[in-house]
RNA sequence: GCUGCUGUGGCUCAGUUGGUAGAGCAGCUGAUUCGUAAUCAGCAGGUCGCCGGUUCAAGUCCGGCCAGCAGCUCCA
């Protein structure tokens, strides 16, 4: 390989995946010498950098790490030759039987007949591997090389077999490009949901209720305010609004097939004798609800909203701040129609998503889910659904990649990964194509032709989870939000007690106006009060002393620490009027 | 749930080889009235996650439980 041809840099994606494969090799090598006692599993390339699965009698600590670098770095620096070499099946299962890696062993043993069994071979080094690699050890910088984690993984993804431990690393071609890299990682933390979200007042978490977050007042206006667009848009798309109880009898749990296939994430209780759930999800009521009265083919397509607060017991391992609770909200709603309508209503909801998300600033991927192992109705309809779901948002010139049987059990869907201003993923929209519920609730309207028909529907769900949106878009705005969503959007700022009465004015006046303003009169100086309203992210400051009171002015000051000087609270009010009618991100 | 780690006043953290707890910020009180990122002084605040064990003595050692963190698995 020569340095000089372009298709050898990370520009080139191969390129980086086959340099943090080699890299990946050179670290399970650097185990073997430290401990050839320990086993290897895999280790392939991720999308930042390589990770590689490892059975060790003791635990990795960090200090362990450390001396895995070094003797990574040595082997860098001996630049030894990869070369590959192929065996047929006996010989390769000797190979590593006689290395005694059970592991591989068991790769070898899947592996179709047939297939090419290859090695890498690096000094004395030798793992199972279908490649690339780099020609040499040498190619890699080991000064621009970090291994970053230790954890837990278990062999084949299985939690009931092995618990091996898997060290992640990254490397780069140069020094500067790990340390921006590592500086990305840092500005991820100073951006945590779960540290704004303290610091800002917004949520907490108690050990009393693991997984049931408890809002404060200022992420409830946060809430609320997000609610109330959500309202706003859902009733200009046409949608009806219902609340369903947030507890049902088993019966009609049995009846969806919750019981069947959601049992063990269901909250369930004894009332009278009799089971009960508390709703993992929101459908079966608004099932309920359609059935409860007859339906004209002329109201399809019938949106129906629901903001349906859902409990689910997740593994007390997965929680995790806002973005994964045992108790949330979905922005859910449940759309009815004919079978002739679902390609128009799919696009319709799609173009819904892409208002939503383009108020936020988020960008988006989507991915479409098929049928997964466990699963209601039949490959048929279910293959049917799928090609309507591609159809239209192949129509709407829109990418999507495959998630191959990750549906929902009751049909398929597509799921909407939103990348924040860090490139970071969340997936919190998602369109769910069914025709299940509707025959299970045996669901009509009767059609142009005075019959009885089966309507479709789909459940979606634009925020997802309105915690998990609060969490995503709390570190996506690094708690710095819009001034439309901001709990607080001006503190006026009082510079002696002589402001006082004005300051009262002031915020009175912009209360009136629909602000939401506060005032801090503390007997402070004016650079702590900033200072104090700036790491509070509360997007304008009022500076008012005796010049403002003498001329009925007000200072405003951003957030930022841009100085928009003096002018009159009307001034002032025009110009955030505008900034939360627009919505504007800055 | 699994593996590893962590758990000290509201917050961020110190607490050496076990000898009965400290700092900064926040809070309160007083002084200061000072125009764009921290004014000064004083006071108060903790049965060191919970339960049990070892010991003359445990925040510090051991065990169990709870919660959190990093992953795995799962998912909005």
């Amino acid at each position: 390989m020569s340095e000089e041809n372009n298709q050898y840099t990370f520009e080139n994606p191969e390129y980086r995946k086959t340099y943090w494969h080699t890299c990946s090799h050179v670290m399970a090598q650097a185990v073997k010498r430290l401990w050839p006692e320990v086993k290897l599993a895999i280790g392939p390339s991720i999308d930042e950098g390589w990770y590689y699965d490892m059975d060790a009698p003791f635990a990795f600590t960090p200090e362990h790490l450390a001396e895995i670098e070094a003797e990574m770095r040595k082997i860098c620096k001996e630049k030894l030759k990869l070369e590959r070499f192929e065996l047929p099946r006996a010989e390769a299962l000797k190979l590593m039987a006689d290395k005694d890696e059970k592991y591989k062993v068991e790769l070898i043993n899947d592996l179709p007949e047939g297939e090419t069994i290859s090695f890498y071979k690096q000094g004395e080094f030798t793992d199972l591997c279908a490649g690339p690699h780099l020609d040499s050890t040498g190619r890699i910088k080991g000064n621009a090389m970090k291994l970053t984690a230790c954890n837990a993984a278990y062999w084949r993804g299985d939690s009931s077999r092995e618990t091996l431990q898997r060290i992640y690393g990254v490397a780069f071609p140069k020094k500067e490009e790990l340390d921006a890299y590592l500086e990305r990682i840092e500005e991820a933390k100073r951006r945590d949901h779960r540290r704004l979200g303290k610091e800002l007042g917004l949520f907490m978490l108690r050990d009393e209720g693991p997984g049931f977050p408890f809002f404060l007042p200022k992420g409830m206006v946060l809430k609320n305010t997000l609610l109330d667009y959500w309202r706003q848009i859902h009733k200009r798309y046409g949608y009806v609004e219902i609340s369903t109880p947030i507890m049902l009898n088993r019966q009609l749990w049995e009846r969806s097939g919750h019981w069947d296939h959601y049992k063990n994430n269901m909250y369930t209780t004894v009332i009278d004798e009799v089971d009960f759930a508390v709703k993992p999800m929101n459908c079966p009521g608004g099932m309920l609800v359609y059935a409860s009265e007859p339906h004209s083919y002329k109201e399809l397509p019938l949106r129906v909203g629901e903001i349906g607060l859902v409990h689910r017991h997740e593994l007390s391992g997965a929680l995790h701040g806002l973005f994964r609770v045992r108790c949330f909200n979905q922005d859910d709603a449940h759309v009815f129609m004919t079978r002739e309508q679902m390609q128009d209503v799919i696009q319709e909801t799609v173009r819904l998503f892409d208002e939503v998300y383009s108020t936020f600033g988020l960008s988006y991927t989507i991915e479409l889910s098929t049928m997964p192992e466990d699963h209601i109705g039949t490959v048929e309809e279910w293959e049917k659904n799928q090609d309507i779901l591609k159809a239209a948002i192949t129509a709407m010139g829109k990418d999507f990649v495959i998630n191959e049987g990750d549906g929902a059990f009751y049909g398929p869907k597509l799921d909407f990964h939103l990348a924040d201003s860090l490139g970071r993923t969340w997936q919190c929209g998602t369109i769910q194509l069914d025709s299940q519920l509707p025959e299970r609730f045996e669901l009509e309207y009767t059609g142009e032709d005075g019959a009885k028909h089966r309507p479709v529907m789909i459940h979606r769900v634009v925020l997802g989870s309105i915690e998990r949106f609060i969490g995503v878009i709390t570190e996506h705005f690094a708690g710095a939000f819009p001034a439309w969503l901001s709990p607080v959007q001006v503190k006026v700022l009082t510079i002696t007690d002589r402001a006082d009465g004005y300051a009262d004015e002031l915020a009175g006046k912009l209360d009136e106006l629909g602000f939401r303003a506060e005032e801090d009169k503390r007997n402070e100086k004016i650079g702590k009060k900033i200072r104090e309203a700036t790491l509070e992210k509360i997007p304008y400051m009022l500076v008012v002393g005796d010049r403002d009171v003498e001329n009925k002015t007000v200072s405003v000051r951003h957030r930022s620490g841009e100085d928009l000087g003096a002018m009159s609270l009307e001034q002032f009010a025009a110009l955030l009027r505008a900034e939360v009618d627009a919505k504007a991100i800055k």
